[in-house]
DNA sequence: GCCTCTTGAATAAGTCGTACCTAATGGGTT
DNA sequence: AACCCATTAGGTACGACTTATTCAAGAGGC
């Protein structure tokens, strides 16, 4: 069987990693590398190099004579953009993000802060950009479009904060929009309060401005703890 | 050659990942599976799953007919524990040991905010002996144990946040502290502000006063950044 | 008789070597 | 310039062997 186009280490991979961050395979549970070969009917040369690759996001511990043992939660990567994704797709996506939330009302702000003091001038031009952008999809059900933006533009915020650990958070941030808007049941369109608000941040980076960027910034992230607590349980 | 105790592959990735991360292999380099296994003198099996998990990290890319190529510092998987350790042990220990710091000045005052709010009287209870720990060892050279308190007293306040992403970060900033005191030279005793300040702490959680918890935090934070200006190049 | 310590067989992961498949590449041909 | 083919290096498979753990049975001491 060989169905997937991008190497069957990478199907393997995807699968069981699902299923273990949903909690298909609950922490303690034990897999076995033969039966997963013979699952997956593949080789256990590919089943080792994806339980080695599960190890490092520290969700399993392979131990001899016992098996692949499922670690606790509190173990796992979750700073993995991929376990990120996987845990998005899965059962607990509201609590999730809902923490991921959190995370970006905490970095966000700084990372505006930081922006409005190092941006470039490129980088303040295309903030500006996406923000128009975001303000000519705002209407008329172009959420997709919408999207494409509101992503480009805190990538680039927390691009010009010019700290690798906040730019390397655009991805996290990435998939935290796009399971908003996705999963998330999004019928209507954004927020038109968060679209100035995004527009205003723009200005404030441009004018070099850290505390209005900063307060800015917090504004919008109120907002998106806002918008979690009205749609989620 | 088979000097380690863990596995091959441990110290294989171990070595690997110390090579790419401190810039030895500097991205855009091409190393080969065959040469691998002849280096390390292991098959290349044990090689192919190292690659597989260095591959993981995003730290580099495997394509056929081509090689296993370096890829470039922005696509790394900073917030892997194990990429931070390297990092540190590395190079640009330095400027790895700023942009945490900064990470940590965004997170932490949050999370003691939440932590204010949500402590258990256990995690208080905890919280105050470590900040005596701390008090204990702040004088004549107990550089090792106060390290020790510091780093579970930041670990609690991070966990008491209820936040996962934020008690996963419990581990980055124990590399952080753990990489001041020991690569940073610290001849001294610690700063007795910094002290004094983790005692105020533990009063402001104990008490449920997120401002304060949060203004404290900040405070910490600030002096950290501060030793790390007075310290480093 | 019950408990502890030792010993040994069973087990599943770890390692190895080889053989073969496949895709990307680069050069040579038309 | 477009095409084709030999080469190359990773991808996959299989089978044999090694080693650490575990668990249980048996020996010894209380």
């Amino acid at each position: 069987m060989t169905t997937q186009s991008q190497g069957l280490h990478t199907h393997v991979l995807d699968t069981l990693g699902l299923e273990i961050s949903s909690g298909q395979c609950p922490p303690g549970s034990v897999l076995r590398t033969d039966e997963l070969a013979q699952r997956f009917d593949v080789s256990r040369t590919v089943i080792r190099e994806v339980i080695r690759v599960l190890e490092s996001m520290h969700l399993v511990e392979s131990r001899r004579r016992v098996g692949v043992t499922v670690r606790p939660t509190e173990t796992w990567n979750v700073y993995d953009p991929q376990v990120i994704r996987w845990r998005l797709a899965g059962a607990d996506r509201p609590r999730q993000l809902r923490s991921l939330t959190v995370l970006r009302s905490a970095i966000e702000p700084v990372a505006a802060s930081l922006a409005a003091r190092h941006a470039t001038a490129e980088q303040c031009a295309e903030l500006t950009e996406r923000a128009l952008g975001m303000v000519a999809t705002s209407r008329g059900q172009q959420l997709e479009g919408y999207l494409e933006h509101d992503i480009a533009f805190h990538r680039i915020v927390l691009n010009a904060s010019g700290n690798e650990m906040f730019a390397r958070l655009g991805d996290v941030v990435a998939e935290v929009l796009a399971g908003r808007t996705h999963h998330q049941v999004m019928f209507e369109d954004p927020d038109p309060a968060a679209v100035t608000l995004h527009v205003r941040l723009a200005e404030a980076v441009r004018e070099g401005d850290p505390e209005a960027a900063e307060r800015i910034t917090k504004e919008i992230a109120v907002g998106a703890l806002h918008e979690l607590d009205v749609l989620a349980p």
